[in-house]
DNA sequence: ACACTTTTTTAGAGGACTTTATAAAGCCCG
DNA sequence: CGGGCTTTATAAAGTCCTCTAAAAAAGTGT
């Protein structure tokens, strides 16, 4: 009978705190306590205890203005790494990041070729002690591992559910086993949820109340932040943005984002025109086709532009109805596809979400492209474990728990 | 630049016990405790404190299984009372709701005829001193006043901004007015996002996690609950429900769901059959025709029927979108027109929702008729006010706190 | 009546805040 | 250049909420 524990005695400041001085770049114990909203006391014992840690110094003094002068915080950068894996459908990154969230290492690797799921985690593991050797940081400073993958993804279990040209990875275990190998905590989660958090630490959402980072690749999706907080819905499954309904067809048949907006539905769209298609010597995979388009596009070319305006203008659509019920003021373009074509997709999200936004007399929506394009997920994997480990925070009650039977 | 406040030490946990006892019936401490996490000996207090104040009171023995038996709690229905207020374009509603949330007193009355904010307030608060004398309710036991209106509303500072019909009440400060004439609490919300509330207190979303309560007046909005806690996104505008694409027409445009899916566009689709209209002799305001129409359907018409239905298919896409947005696991519908047709619409919305889910591989949506239809919104505000009374919760921080500068 | 089980309460301790008071570190003015 | 003033940081004491451990209460069965 007994279920979810309520958090009700927080204890989240130390890591809200940590946030902070992380954001803020320099900042003093006294606009650290006026922000929270918390004493200077209080904050005086907080940040001695993030000092003990070692996970923040204090960086000189600030402009005296009639009296002691401030002890500047700023976070110890090297104190701390995390590793951020992201199983794509043909490649595997990793990355390495510091305490800032900035990356300090990054691979791109094909994905592991055994089929034995020991194998393939033994292989990933090797990877991982391989590049923390030549980065030169001790194992001991990894707080953890993060690992995304494209939705659908069961983050209870730790495990993908998700596309089938992943089938190689479904049914794993992936998170128990990578975390009994290591010894080290492992977060799993789906790679748009990563790569909003990864926006979040790289201080792309400065402000934002309720954030959504959208996330494309072959297929396309996106993650909330409500105040920093990774939005979660029932089942972790939220914001699945390529199902949202944005047009009807002749006869009146629904279609969703993935049928029109993402780079399949581009390369798709394009071979409805078999001479254009000829022309621009369209070849290879779905997504060397689409960077292709994009080239071709920067260079001028008239067709190629015209199909991914279009792309953008539905993906548009679909973003003003995430806009509209989360009631967004601030969204990121991140992802393989936006790193190619990001420009393009800007400037028609931009001002079609900003003329259509339900809520615009009283907060615009702030539209700008991710730090990390190409390795968002990855990246954003890295500090999933981060904020998991030091920077705990839940909604109101414990993840799991429901409040009523 | 001192904001908000964090609220680290949520001290929540006597509204949530509340909460309990009054979703879980005559329950015990020692399944308080464990429903909530707590110990025994933290609900032993926390339940002290609640029958100190009057809130709750045993009620008799449980059956013994080998040992001491359990002593059963419930909520004192007639402990407290709130008022909830609900402005409509024609009428306002008047509730008066108990601890339970059950309605113990309701009237409907025309909009206040008066021109000036401050005799228009006196009307109400004197309806209001009126009501509760005829039901014998000292005033001393109403904990406050919950008003509410169509969106959109600026909940920040408790007055209207919304439709254009409604505009004798734009820019009056209706709580801080009724606050004072009062001297009662007095909160201001949407009415989705009250009706929400209300379903909430009604029982209705036992057990999910992600509930959303789609309220269809003249138009059509929506509430999200994400474990018993109001969803409010940036601006308290979210779930926007009628600016949600659900299709383009002929020549591309997008269309929302006020479009083609509230009783407005039920009645303008009727209109474009002149001698349908001549038939059914549609007269009378939008809401009249379209109850006309339902109770022309009710009786087998199939041109009113046909409508209906489309209406519903309608709106089902706009819903299957928000479920999928909010990984939603409980829906429910309210307001005036579910109350008039709401069997229609539960049955296409139930299997379109569920047909079309993206999550369902993982878990079902159960969809369900408010037990609150045509006063939903009434019935909100009070329960909304008894909330923030009597059980306050903010979403990890608080209101209007934004995390980073 | 007495042992046994289960529920509830009491007592004491600890953590995270707050408030109040004190120390430290710089400016400013006579 | 030294004392008063202002601002920042720490210390001490108290509050609130929770936990653990142990006692008390209220039934059942022998």
């Amino acid at each position: 009978m007994a279920r979810g524990r309520v958090s009700l005695s927080t204890g989240t400041s130390k890591g809200l705190v940590l946030d902070l001085i992380r954001t803020l770049g320099p900042v003093s114990r006294t606009d650290l306590a006026a922000e929270t909203g918390l004493t200077a006391a209080t904050m005086s014992n907080v940040v001695r205890q993030l000092l003990d840690e070692g996970l923040i110094h204090e960086a000189g003094l600030g402009r005296p203005n009639g009296g002691r002068p401030v002890v500047l915080l700023e976070v110890d950068t090297s104190a701390r790494y995390a590793v951020g894996l992201q199983l794509g459908a043909e490649s595997i990154t990793y990355v390495v990041v510091n305490l800032r969230g900035a990356v300090v290492g990054r691979l791109r690797a094909p994905g592991v070729g055994a089929s034995e799921p020991t194998e393939m985690i033994a292989a990933l593991v090797a990877q991982i002690r391989h590049i923390l050797l030549g980065l030169g940081i001790d194992e001991q400073l990894v707080v953890g591992i993060g690992v995304v993958a494209p939705g659908p993804v069961d983050v209870a279990r730790g495990m993908v559910i998700g596309p089938t040209h992943m089938d190689a990875w479904h049914n794993v275990p992936l998170r128990d086993l990578i975390a009994e190998a290591t010894g080290l905590p492992v977060v799993f989660d789906n790679d748009a949820t990563a790569a909003a958090l990864g926006d979040f630490w790289g201080g792309a959402t400065e402000g934002a109340r309720a954030h959504a980072t959208v996330y494309m690749g072959l297929g396309v999706g996106a993650g909330v932040l409500i105040d920093g907080t990774v939005f979660r819905g029932a089942s972790s499954n939220s914001a699945e943005l390529g199902h949202i309904v944005i047009a009807t067809d002749a006869s009146g048949r629904r279609l969703i984002a993935e049928d029109l907006a993402d780079p399949t539905a581009v390369v798709r769209a394009a071979h409805e025109h078999p001479d254009e298609v000829g022309r621009l010597g369209l070849a290879g995979d779905e997504f060397a086709q689409f960077t292709a388009l994009a080239k071709a596009s920067t260079r001028g070319d008239e067709f190629a532009t015209g199909l991914l305006e279009e792309s953008a203008r539905h993906l548009a659509t679909a973003v003003t109805s995430l806009a509209n019920l989360f009631d967004l003021d601030s969204i990121t373009l991140a992802g393989p596809a936006f790193a190619i074509a990001g420009s393009i997709y800007l400037k028609v999200i931009d001002s079609q979400v900003n003329a259509d936004f339900f809520a615009r007399s009283q907060h615009g929506i702030r539209v700008k492209l991710s730090p990390q394009m190409q390795d968002a997920a990855a990246v954003g994997a890295a500090t999933l474990v981060l904020q998991s480990e030091l920077a705990p925070r839940t909604m109101g009650l414990a993840p799991h728990h429901s409040l009523v039977q």
